[in-house]
RNA sequence: GGAGGGGUGGCCGAGCGGUCAAUGGCAGCAGACUGUAAAUCUGCCGACGGAAGUCUACGUAAGUUCAAAUCUUACCCCCUCCA
């Protein structure tokens, strides 16, 4: 069924295991960081530099080329590798989340447990949503099959199942609610896929069960008993980290430990080694590349300004004087280049190319941080990689 | 020389008798950002004070009025047009 595909565990240490991915588009080594590229494009970087960073992995999103331009025009265009120019591993998310996170407020609010927003969210029915797109207010329809449809004709290496994402303000039953329907969506999902399936993808189905231990386990069994390449992680993981960690637990011990797991939508440094401990092999967050465009260079601890912040902001004046690149020991072109006054004065200045460059450094730098997690499994020593980024 | 328009907080620019320490925008300062509606969003931004509040402010000076950034007069400066 997945013929194309591999997974295998090279080393472990711990529930930590060092892995490797085999995709129609190459080998991922895991762990591995997954940078978003939600509308066909790691906003302001060229696939050149993603390359020449290391970068393993991207993803892209099926709602937003659904609403626009369409997955028909991407695959007109060859599909994704060849329309974007990336030509490495790729994935695409199944559009399950921006509809209930845009449904319920602006980006991820509710997810996390904060509310605000306007809902663009219409109705939650058996056969699928119904929402407002993003592009142009039009009203459109996403459904399991549809999603699947999607993202067979986006082509990326993997596609995940369409599910809902539970918000953390919705009450046990609800969540457990939503969670069985979105089993028989990721059922519908399954089938779909298998009916259509060429050998050139794979499917990920997800997790749910909110921040309730006894659903993620029922939810852990359910995605266990089906087919699925590999399991994603999904739903709200709680308001605040300790529970984050908890559920994470709490969800690692019940999957299989033949098929990769994806932790989705975490990429903070401390975050991703709790997820390595608890045996994630990927992660994928948007938050690298974000804050890279609002002024935030990802940093080690001996350059920060506090122990909790794990970035520094570089549209502070003080940097206007600093001539030092970002990190002193970064080999990324950034820090080669270019110095904090130089970054600090193309953000004052509204240039562009302090969004890129800023990117390129926190693309490095995450890539850099999963190359010395990898190398930490392999010689059991993964604590001192921790000393050394957290 | 004549006619007209204008001088407002770091800058641009509203206000045109009280509800004005003065709308906006920019700049400045601080914060947020975790399956991307994000080159975004939030807060602060005359002085002193923790706050209530007090003081100093709308070119300068004098005046009218209970009350003036807003009305009057004089002066200074800037812009446009005509000679």
């Amino acid at each position: 069924m997945y013929r194309n595909f591999g997974f295998s565990v090279v080393s472990s240490s711990g529930k930590s295991r060092l892995g490797i991915i085999e995709t129609p588009h190459g080998r991922i080594k895991t762990p591995a960081f997954i940078f978003c590229g939600t509308k066909a494009s790691v906003k302001g970087i060229f696939p050149q530099m993603l390359r020449d960073t290391n970068t393993q992995i991207i993803l892209a999103n099926t709602y937003h080329l659904f609403a626009y331009p369409g997955a028909e025009c991407i695959k007109k265009r060859g599909g994704l590798h060849k329309f974007t120019g990336w030509n490495g591993p790729m994935l695409t998310d199944s559009g399950g989340f921006q509809i209930f996170s845009l449904g319920y407020g602006s980006v991820a609010d509710e997810i996390k447990g904060r509310r605000s927003g306007i809902p663009t969210l219409m109705r939650v029915e058996e056969q699928g949503a119904i929402f407002r797109s993003y592009w142009d207010g039009s009203v459109l329809r996403l459904t399991p099959e549809k999603s699947v449809e999607i993202q067979r004709n986006l082509g990326a290496d993997f596609m995940v199942a369409f599910d809902e994402c539970t918000p953390y303000h919705s009450d046990k039953n609800y969540t457990e609610q939503s969670m069985e329907r979105s089993h028989r969506w990721e059922k519908r999902s399954l089938d779909e896929f298998i009916r259509g399936n060429d050998f050139s993808q794979a499917l990920y189905g997800i997790v749910q069960g909110g921040v309730h231990f006894d659903l993620r386990k029922r939810s852990t069994e359910f995605v266990g008993e089906h087919p699925f390449f590999a399991t994603a992680i999904g739903g709200t993981l709680g308001a605040a980290k300790e529970q984050m960690y908890e559920v994470v637990e709490m969800t690692m011990n019940g999957l299989d430990d033949k098929r990769p797991v994806h932790l989705l939508g975490i990429g903070g440094i401390v975050d991703i080694f709790k997820g390595v401990e608890l045996g994630v092999d990927t992660f994928d967050c948007v938050h690298p590349t974000r804050i890279a465009r609002h002024g935030g260079a990802l940093i080690k601890p001996p350059y920060r300004n506090s122990l909790q912040c794990e970035h520094i902001n570089l549209r502070r004046s003080r940097y206007l004087e600093d001539d030092n690149p970002i990190e002193l020991d970064c080999d990324c072109f950034t820090c080669k280049e270019f110095s904090r006054a130089y970054l600090h004065y193309l953000l004052k200045a509204n240039e562009l190319l302090a969004l890129s460059a800023i990117t390129v450094h926190n693309i490095r730098f995450m890539n850099k941080l999963m190359e010395e997690i990898r190398i930490g499994i392999l010689n059991k020593n993964l604590h001192c990689v921790r000393d050394k980024w957290c």
